[in-house]
DNA sequence: TTGAAAACTGGCCGATCGGTCAGGAAGCTG
DNA sequence: CAGCTTCCTGACCGATCGGCCAGTTTTCAA
């Protein structure tokens, strides 16, 4: 049997792509199965050939995003409390960055977040993640992560054409006033 | 000719009201007008002879916090760079508190906020809102404030069940963190 | 009391939604 | 070449969407 068949991987891939564009132009809800189809050149059928409906390719849109969170997560468990903290601050930063499409898409689901299980387990982390940046247990300091991460998230939605390297810079400054050191 | 029709006035409020609540719960997209017709114990048909249209239910909703705003910048104007941005602080932080819901319904809609002219006033209000709030006209101060609306805008969203008090005080605690007074 | 205006509604419309299915086209293997 | 699997599609489905309209009920002033 084949690993994978390249012309499977192919239309696959476009699809996801074009949803992505799609989802971070203009929301979730506001997409439907018929624009990523025209977008990616095939029918609407052939999305859901590949897909198990609608929530399954945004489950592929934001999966590797996930999986990357996923890693900061395993890496930040094996730190010391100080350690992960600036580790959080800075992995985080760049990852929100990176994939700051995929920000954009998540806070279109919000609303809905409870009926979308395929994005629980990244949400669960953000929260996690977030939780090392504060680097106390102090309610204050975990309220104020969160009021950061709001932050950090909000700043990714909008670049305003500012470049990755500018974004990212502007949230470390911003996190920096923000969180206090462990 | 009497300045009100109590029956009408009473009917659209119950519907403002209910749309409030349900665009808050699950997003303005998510909400058909059926559900807000059920809602307020009315007919589809009654909510249309109210509003010209599903968007012109969204700015009866928003119009209270709009005007609200309003009145602010008109005050800001008024004041000298360093109060404005004082007035800032204290007040939008109040704003966003009393009307999270509005908040909340705007995050919603921002994928699609150039189709909702209605809506366009609320959005450059927030933004002037926002650089008196920055206190000088550098970079980095500006986009530091945008940070801070952010994340402001965030924790008005899922209060996790805080008083208003306690939201309005970790918000402006977070805020004088990020400000750099003018 | 009465009649016109205001408030309200059931039923219908075209469009679009996510999703299904039978079957055609393309590609690989023998 | 034949035959099987994979990939893909047009047509169709039931549901629901926002919106419209003709007509009924309610309100209220004269």
């Amino acid at each position: 049997m084949a690993v994978t068949t390249p012309a499977r991987e192919r239309t696959r891939l476009e699809i996801v792509r074009q949803a992505m564009r799609l989802f971070q132009a203009k929301g979730y809800n506001a997409v439907s199965l018929q624009d990523i189809a025209s977008a990616a050149g095939c029918s609407k059928a052939t999305v859901l050939y590949h897909f198990n409906g609608k929530p399954a390719v945004l489950a592929a849109v934001l999966e590797p995003a996930a999986a990357d969170l996923a890693e900061l997560i395993k890496t930040a468990r094996t730190l010391s409390r100080a350690e992960a903290q600036e580790f959080a601050i800075q992995h985080f930063t760049d990852l929100a960055v990176v994939h700051r499409g995929v920000v954009d898409v998540i806070q279109d689901v919000i609303p809905v977040i409870d009926e979308m299980p395929e994005i629980a387990g990244l949400v669960a982390d953000g929260m996690q993640m977030t939780r090392y940046m504060a680097g106390s247990d102090d309610p204050l300091e975990q309220d104020l992560a969160q009021f950061a991460v709001n932050g950090l998230l909000g700043a990714c939605r909008r670049p305003d054409g500012r470049t990755d390297e500018e974004l990212r810079r502007l949230c470390e400054h911003a996190l920096r006033r923000l969180i206090r050191p462990a």
